[in-house]
DNA sequence: GATGAAAGTTACTCAAG
DNA sequence: CTTGAGTAACTTTCATC
């Protein structure tokens, strides 16, 4: 995982559909030498896959709400993770601090959140929800490639 | 914006680099008549791009974290933007509530979040931050094109 | 690492039903 | 919408430097 590689995957995060032509001529390789490394980054799985990013509005989702969620115990936590089911629910974590579950969630509307919230709390074990609703979306992308001061250090010759 | 679309997003936000042979069988149409849907919802922007899949822990950032930001006004909130600049912040989001901002952070270890935190203070108009730390994730995914109910409407004739 | 080349596959478009 | 066809482009690998 050197600097090449960290350009390569900064290259396909933003289009992952480029030739590997093109990509070589941005990362500064020929293209057989950025197909191995691609190929290798697959194999190493630092590369999971590759998807499509979708317009939210576009496909009836237009609300955003992240929702915390508090358990009386840990027992009924394997049915709780069910929800990965719904499509409406895109990430879950567990957190650290006064709460035990972090789930984003995205739905039509208000009335949505409100069924898919009933939903949680049909889980017993389930104590209270605290429901913060995005109003706007300055930023959302993948986990990116670079690190703080790798731009800063690519342009040093050398 | 029908059940045919619905499956060819499904099936590309699993595997964006499938042919077009490959996609019209899984959703039930010819390859032209899939890639003539594609090509349409490229133009519509219901698909944005395309994009990659990383694993967070081989391009070293292990550690998660949602931020709340707190402001005393919002007349700094410009500089406050700049932000997305950093790799490290895969989302931002004004949300409604007791905070103002909601960031996703990801980062090398408990040292680089403290470090983007003293970032975040330098700004003048930040009161207060409040983080919650991902001690496991349990999914993580991109918009679903399917709402609840889809699938099940799917399975019946006609 | 670069170049050049080769074979196989796919993308993309179109005509016709 | 389907089938069938066609060209251009790309992927993928390999031999060579």
């Amino acid at each position: 995982m050197d600097t090449f590689d960290r350009k390569i995957l900064s290259a396909l995060i933003e289009d992952a559909e480029m030739s590997y032509e093109v990509l070589g001529q941005r990362v500064g390789l020929s293209p057989p030498a950025a197909h191995a490394r691609v190929k290798k980054l697959r194999e190493s799985g630092a590369i999971e896959h590759s998807t499509l990013k979708i317009d939210p509005v576009k496909v009836g989702k237009p609300l955003l709400a992240f929702v915390f969620v508090d358990f009386a115990g840990w027992g009924k936590s394997r049915k709780l993770m069910q929800i990965d089911q719904f499509p409406e629910v895109e990430e879950i974590h567990s957190v650290a601090g006064d709460s035990g579950l972090l789930i984003k969630v995205r739905t039509r509307d208000a009335h949505a959140l409100e069924l898919f919230l009933a939903k949680l709390y049909e889980n017993s074990g389930v104590q209270t929800t605290k429901s913060y609703i995005v109003l706007s979306t300055f930023l959302e992308r993948g986990t990116q490639a670079n690190a703080t001061g790798d731009w800063e250090v690519d342009l040093l010759p050398g």
